[in-house]
DNA sequence: GGGGGCATCGACCGATCGGTTGATGCCGGG
DNA sequence: CCCGGCATCAACCGATCGGTCGATGCCCCC
């Protein structure tokens, strides 16, 4: 018997993940949560916990993190619509034992809640193929730390000259950084940088 | 008896909406689509579409713009995630009766069907506020067609000069219509504007 | 130990951008 | 009928940005 705790802001998601496990007898459901803080207080007496990641009040990236301090034995697959770099890196480091999208079909969502709950890892192909491509030579196209503050800031409408001086380094540094980002990106100048960086979902 | 399709990429969202509805014998669920192409061929037997916008293949504005043509007494009801000016405006020029959130709580979801197939026009509260916004005076940050489509142009790196030449008009024009985008979303730069725009939901 | 990625800095120059002012024409609502 | 918003254009200037060359130090991995 795995005894399941279900977090998602929408109503509608969670009556359509109820309905996927009543059938089966070796699930049960033992509670709901729309948020994060709620999930939290709800952990104790789950098994595996499906979390959405984009949740009003505490996100599910937070709620990962404190999960792992409080619950330690709990397994957290990540159920949710997105697979951005910033959505899938961030709750993978925080703990999340699998990392599924909501367009898996309803067996998939099945088996991977029982691979959780062995301690096993699922990831969606795409979600998967994201995590190879940042382990073998971060891809062209993946900005390193110190790129994307600087390209947040520039996002902002920071000039260089002001990034510098927030980051505590030259304005040549930092030129050198966008530079950097033109070439990965694949673009000429920072307004293209900030397009193109949303549309890839390097920024939030 | 109130016959329903109901279209989501999303196999656990359609159980969802599926179990909203199978209780109550006023209902009947007569199919259901994973994207508009489907919809439409399915269109034919039912009273009310719930209708999700973003999906692979074929999106839901298109499907409702071609059920418009196709089955012109089906109401559409927009059912989706996203309430940003560049998914809610054009689902309803497309012709949408009504565009509810995915957070709406299962009894507010099961009377919006009821409006809808009465032909009455439903709103979220935050899409209401949208419209209103809309019609009393276009809101501080609303952008002109002309300038969305320069934004556009400038979130992509081109440059004034290539801008105003893709337009077909000068330079100069271009400047002054960034500087009104400037105004508008209060920033003072092209990749602040960029930034701005995807933060607000104005570019896609 | 050397190569490669990352981060740092400097200097130079031309191109572009941002800011300003001023102006015209069109259209729709009060 | 006139005002306001939208779209268009022009000229100018200083500030910033983008591009290029070169350079150093660090750290990790092979």
């Amino acid at each position: 018997m795995i005894r399941l705790l279900i977090v998602d802001d929408h109503p509608i998601v969670r009556d359509g993940l109820r309905g996927v496990f009543a059938g089966d007898p070796d699930f049960e459901v033992t509670g709901e949560a729309a948020n994060g803080a709620e999930a939290i207080a709800l952990a104790a007496g789950a098994d595996v916990v499906l979390m959405d990641l984009r949740m009003p009040e505490m996100s599910g990236v937070e709620a990962i993190a404190r999960l792992r301090d409080t619950h330690p034995a709990v397994r957290v697959l990540v159920l949710t619509t997105f697979d951005t770099d910033s959505d899938v890196l961030p709750a993978i480091e925080a703990g999340a034992t699998g990392y599924l999208l909501k367009d898996a079909p309803r067996e998939e969502l099945i088996r991977a809640v029982r691979a959780a709950y062995r301690g096993e890892s699922v990831l969606s192909p795409s979600v998967a193929g994201r995590l190879m491509g940042r382990v073998r030579g971060p891809s062209p196209g993946t900005l390193s730390k110190r790129e994307r503050e600087v390209l947040a800031l520039v996002a902002d409408g920071t000039t260089n000259r002001e990034v510098a001086r927030r980051l505590f380094v030259s304005e040549a540094t930092i030129k050198t950084h966008l530079l950097h980002i033109y070439d990965k990106l694949g673009v000429r100048d920072r307004a293209a940088a900030v397009g193109e960086a949303y549309k890839r979902g390097l920024l939030p």
